[in-house]
DNA sequence: GATGAATGAGGATTCATTCAT
DNA sequence: CATGAATGAATCCTCATTCAT
């Protein structure tokens, strides 16, 4: 009864298929959304390239707005885990934890487009009435996750090691190179490697510190 | 007389009104797709907007597509036209120009929710064949505007006053902090004045070139 | 002042140019209609082709399908004449009737998609409530030229000449002979010289009268 | 256990249901063509007609237009087996078997307002750049049933029966006869007895046979 | 739970007709 | 009279959602 206990289910059977099942949904509604956008995207797609059928996408999400949400929301969080392990686990100094979540940031957008997809498709979610709502919600959508890359940054301010410029404003800098650079050099199609990764997450990591000037 | 001759109307009326009302049109619908995007944006809402009947749209753009196509090209040409200005009247250094630079495309993001929220649509406009398309032609409209301010970056690096990066990857760099501040810091509803402008203009260039680190 | 007594107007120059006009466009709709059918010929289109403004064309029919009436009911009026003349003005005896109206019968199809076509179009200019009309309007428009090719018919079936059949539905089948003929075998772009013209007319003559049996 | 297997549904009850609602769609919109013409029907009426939402057509027909062709190809597909049906199981010699065709053709023009109409629909599913090809596709239709009523003429003329005449243009006036006949002599709401039936085949048979002259 | 046929509200587009110039 | 820009009713078609099986 090895094999029993090793399998023990924190969850029925019955409950690690429904996740099991609401995960493919999200991976193959996610895939599409960022490859085609979401209006683009017909739930009739998702469920095909989920190989389910369109009715049973509704016992798992009540509407093709809410499997969006849970798109974004899943998305978010893994940013937001990225970025906590990047800063966390790192032992170094604040540029070295930036330089370890921007490689992070950019070995993530390789792989899923990145969030400026996400914030391209994400306005189209909007009714007319939230539509001033659009850059608030995503700019609360941004903020957790440069609340934890605000925190060397402050740090490494308290001990005079750099400038003191908002720092706030500083973590959306340093985010947006990385973002920006990765959406419009690498592109989404190509694929690079490790070692373009990190060459790229170093040159950002010097500019932000050091600039582009020569210093003597 | 010259000064009769010089006013002289180059159109007729007639088609001095066509444009007049073409312009409408694209003003009424570029503030709808602006605001609420470009599916969220009915014909008729156009329409009403910009006071005329739905069909009338159509005796001035052949298609919903082609209208937003028109306004995409507007915004693209008014920020190659803001670029060229900034960097070609400046005449200062490097540094000054890309300041010159910074505060214009700040100002024009905070008049016209910038370019951002145009990707954010344009990815819109693609047919299904064409996704696989949809960065590269960012990335082709942006090009445009890299290789202006690439300019200054390379005569810099020519006199070595700056590092030797890869210009483009520089002025992508640069543009990208720009971008993303302005969508992220500002919000795209609050207004914010010149003296914030300039202050926003000066950080950015201040560590694009410099750096956060201290330098003695 | 010959030239005046020679062109002595029975209408004003005026009047002469409003017919002339009216009948530029009758031309120009009836070219489009025969070639494109009623709904596929937007008055726009009428209006180009018959080099006026959209608004003219209103100036002088009350709408599309008054436009269309008057074509319609000038095309059977030709018919009319046609048959009249055929008839009329052959001096030999039925058969010879009958083989002068086959003859300006596929000479006028081959000028102009003939009545086959009309009444392809007819059929949509029918407001739901006159559906049921439809054929019946059309049997009327027929039933006047039938009754001018049933007068010889009659007057050989008086002189036991030719075979005591209903009149009308040997002036039915005739004229079917040749106009569903006229349709199939020339088709409406392949051009047919005099020559074939009176070939095919004399075959359907000789087979109207004699049938395609050997008789001893 | 033959008889078992032999009522076996080669199709399951799913597919069959979903053949019967797409006839019942063809029939409905088939009717509507037939009454009132291709553009004067909308699919709202076809849908009312057939007791189907709107969408419903959509499964089952990608287009109005495509739906059109559908009850063209049905259509034309009846009158080639009723051809082939009248020709073929005619044991009679050429002069029956056509006797027996032109009653096929007149039955099946009372009930479905024939050919006539489908010819005048016809031409309304053209795109302009077509308009010069419609009555080579129409040529093109009728040519498969000609080939049929061709063969009996043609043996006929083999026999020395008959005058050697072009069989095609005998299949075609033959032809021709019957459907004008029919088109305007009855009309399409009057319903006419097996007996009128008979009697206008025979007419029409003994015309073309044997002509409308008296022969010794 | 899974399915996909049925649904109909919603939106882009066309085009006959009007009317100010 | 001649014009063609403006109009909006009418229509095809899409697709998220429901529900009977």
């Amino acid at each position: 009864m090895i094999g029993y206990h090793m399998s023990t289910p924190l969850l029925s059977r019955k409950e690690r298929e429904k996740r099991a099942h609401q995960q493919d949904i999200l991976s193959a509604a996610r895939e599409l959304f960022l490859l085609k956008g979401y209006h683009e995207t017909t739930l009739e797609e998702i469920a095909r390239h989920a190989e389910f059928g369109k009715g049973t996408i509704y016992n798992y999400f009540s509407s093709k707005e809410e499997l969006f949400h849970a798109i974004r929301d899943q998305l978010i969080g893994e940013l937001e885990a990225l970025a906590h392990t990047a800063i966390a686990e790192c032992q170094g100094d604040c540029r070295q934890m930036l330089h370890s979540y921007a490689r992070q940031v950019i070995r993530h957008a390789r792989d899923n487009s990145d969030l400026i997809s996400l914030v391209m498709h994400k306005v189209h979610q909007l009714k007319p009435e939230e539509c001033s709502l659009q850059m608030n919600q995503f700019a609360a959508v941004m903020q957790k996750i440069w609340k934890i890359i605000v925190q060397p940054l402050q740090a490494a301010q308290a001990d005079r090691n750099i400038k003191p410029f908002d720092p706030m404003a500083l973590a959306i800098l340093f985010d947006g190179m990385i973002r920006i650079y990765c959406f419009n050099r690498f592109g989404p199609q190509r694929a690079f490697d490790e070692q373009e990764i990190d060459e790229a997450a170093e040159m950002i990591v010097s500019i932000f510190f050091d600039g582009i000037n020569h210093h003597k």
